[in-house]
DNA sequence: ATGGTGGGGTACCCA
């Protein structure tokens, strides 16, 4: 299974991105956040046109929104928690039935957490560290197995996941409320995939922000996408890419995909 | 310290 996540910042205005993605990199399953789209305005055809026949998603007006696009069937999952008491289309999930039985796919996109990292004076920051912690403690009172979580986790938890530790600890994103919870959440029982691949001592973003004048000579990315997987799959990963070159192509989003190969 | 650029949808909210 080739599996591709990515923030595409709407997905109606960025659907011919999407259609050179696959195209180029023909993945079997693609997980989204932003899509920034009311359900009953989803662009159902056009998605389907790209040969996914099988779609699940959740979107509402303005902002947020996530959806599974695949190329095999899946069962959509339905008993997931309404996060914060807010049904604000942020996690959806898969189950895929493979021969080894099956396999669970979380789609998550945490909340930015506004500007300000301090939970007393910034309700978004607040509702931030809120939704990670009930996230764990879900997965903490069911431990995952044969499971992938993916998505804009709106946290680049280590030193070489931005691109200065030092001038970013106070910076939302980096902070380490933030990045002491996310580390929790993934010791409820996962393996951050991508770091698997490419050490913790080597830089590593896929998202620039788009108040840059020029993102590719600054560099001033951050690692805010992220791949996880459950220690009984680490040994069916194949290979982790992160197509920084699409952060390039003509209006962009300011996030970029991370694709993963997995002998499912 | 500040402001820088996008998307949604049509005044601001959110990133």
């Amino acid at each position: 299974m080739r599996l591709l996540t990515w923030n595409i910042n709407s997905l109606r205005l960025r659907l011919p991105l999407l259609e050179r993605l696959v195209a180029e990199r023909q993945p079997d399953v693609v997980c989204l956040q932003e899509t920034k789209v009311p359900d009953p305005l989803f662009p159902l055809d056009g998605v389907k046109a790209l040969g996914f026949p099988h779609v699940h998603y959740a979107g509402m007006k303005g902002y947020n929104g996530v959806a599974i696009l695949s190329r095999l069937p899946f069962t959509p999952l339905t008993e997931l928690p309404v996060w914060c008491a807010r049904n604000d289309c942020r996690h959806i999930g898969a189950r895929f039935e493979t021969p080894d039985g099956p396999v669970l796919l979380h789609d998550f996109y945490v909340p930015a957490g506004g500007d300000i990292p301090d939970p007393a004076e910034n309700d978004k920051f607040a509702h931030k560290l809120d939704f990670v912690d009930e996230v764990t403690r879900w997965f903490a009172t069911t431990p995952p197995r044969r499971s992938i979580v993916v998505g804009d986790l709106n946290i680049a938890p280590l030193e070489h996941d931005v691109w200065s530790h030092k001038q970013l600890l106070k910076i939302v994103s980096h902070t380490p409320p933030e990045t002491t919870r996310l580390q929790a959440w993934m010791d409820t029982g996962f393996v951050d995939a991508m770091r698997h691949v490419v050490p913790p001592s080597e830089k590593l973003y896929t998202w620039w922000s788009y108040r840059n004048r020029d993102w590719l000579a600054s560099d001033r990315g951050r690692r805010l996408d992220h791949v996880w997987l459950t220690p009984d799959l680490i040994d069916r990963l194949n290979g982790m890419t992160v197509l920084k070159d699409v952060r390039g192509w003509e209006s962009p989003s300011d996030h970029v995909p991370v694709v993963i190969e997995l002998a499912i």
